[in-house]
DNA sequence: CTTATAATGAAAACGATTTCCATTTGAATC
DNA sequence: GATTCAAATGGAAATCGTTTTCATTATAAG
């Protein structure tokens, strides 16, 4: 019998999990937000006094994002977000500055690029960080006046 | 008479910044890297134990970048860095993760797309950051062994 | 049960940036 | 030149997300 067992529910090989890391990654799937980690500790310490404390949060963050099933969203104001993703994958967002709302860019502009930045520069990428900030069709709308 | 009047050496319009500024801006165009602001306080201080404080020195980055003539990066380890450009115009960046260098790249992939992503997701684009990290050639080559 | 290792939590430390506030500078006015 | 007032400046203290430290507990072998 695999350790992971009879885990079943949702996400693959979630049986190796620390106890820490399923329940962060419990809260990200339920909300589906960018959450930063203060967000997530806040979460699970109000639906449970003994949920776990915020060192822990931020070290399990650190294992989700290193085995993929997680990536760290860097929008520029000294908060990194975190969100769920398909494992191994990754993408961008669209952020509106008037309402904060997000939208989960489907295709990767970067990786197209990679084999031209290795010829044209001789980089060969590793990570790369993107997102777009502006203002969404309804925030757009509001300003009118 | 303008207030620029002949304000003459290199940049225009350089006549209306604060003595903060100017050396800043001194600072950037001569090593012509990325600095942090305490790379920049460290160097002015270095040559000159009377020159702008810390605190002026953020000051006068938040000033520039607002005027155009500089740039803030964010490589995502919690320091900020500047580096001046064209008024008005902004870059993105290769940077090696072995030895630090970074390619100053010409071409901004992201402005292409303004128009495709206001008619796709009625966003209208105001900012956004786009860093690529990885291994320049020479990194790659002592790497190999 | 005993033992070694990994996980956890609270408090303290960190570090870049911001805020406070008293002082200085610089230009406009008398 | 003296006066005046707003802007600029500098150092110390405060901020705040994140990391370290270190003692305690959970987990897994043996
Ligand atoms: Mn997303
Ligand atoms: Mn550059
Ligand atoms: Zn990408
Ligand atoms: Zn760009």
């Amino acid at each position: 019998m695999s350790p992971a067992g009879r885990a079943g529910r949702s996400r693959a090989g979630q049986g190796k999990l620390t106890r820490g890391c399923r329940r962060v990654l419990a809260v990200l799937e339920q909300t589906r937000e960018l959450s930063s980690a203060q967000d997530i500790h806040g979460m699970l310490r109000q639906a449970e006094p003994e949920a776990p404390g915020l060192t822990t949060v931020y070290r399990s963050l650190e294992s989700l994002v290193g085995m993929g099933l997680v990536q760290s969203v860097d929008l520029g104001d000294g908060e990194k977000r975190y969100e769920v993703v398909e494992p191994g994958e990754h993408h961008h967002h669209l952020i509106c500055q008037g309402c904060g709302a997000s939208v989960h860019l489907d295709q990767c502009l970067v990786e197209d690029l990679e084999k031209s930045i290795k010829a044209k520069y001789g980089f060969e990428i590793s990570s790369h960080v993107l997102e777009v900030f502006g203002r969404c069709r309804g925030c757009l709308k509001s300003s009118t006046k």
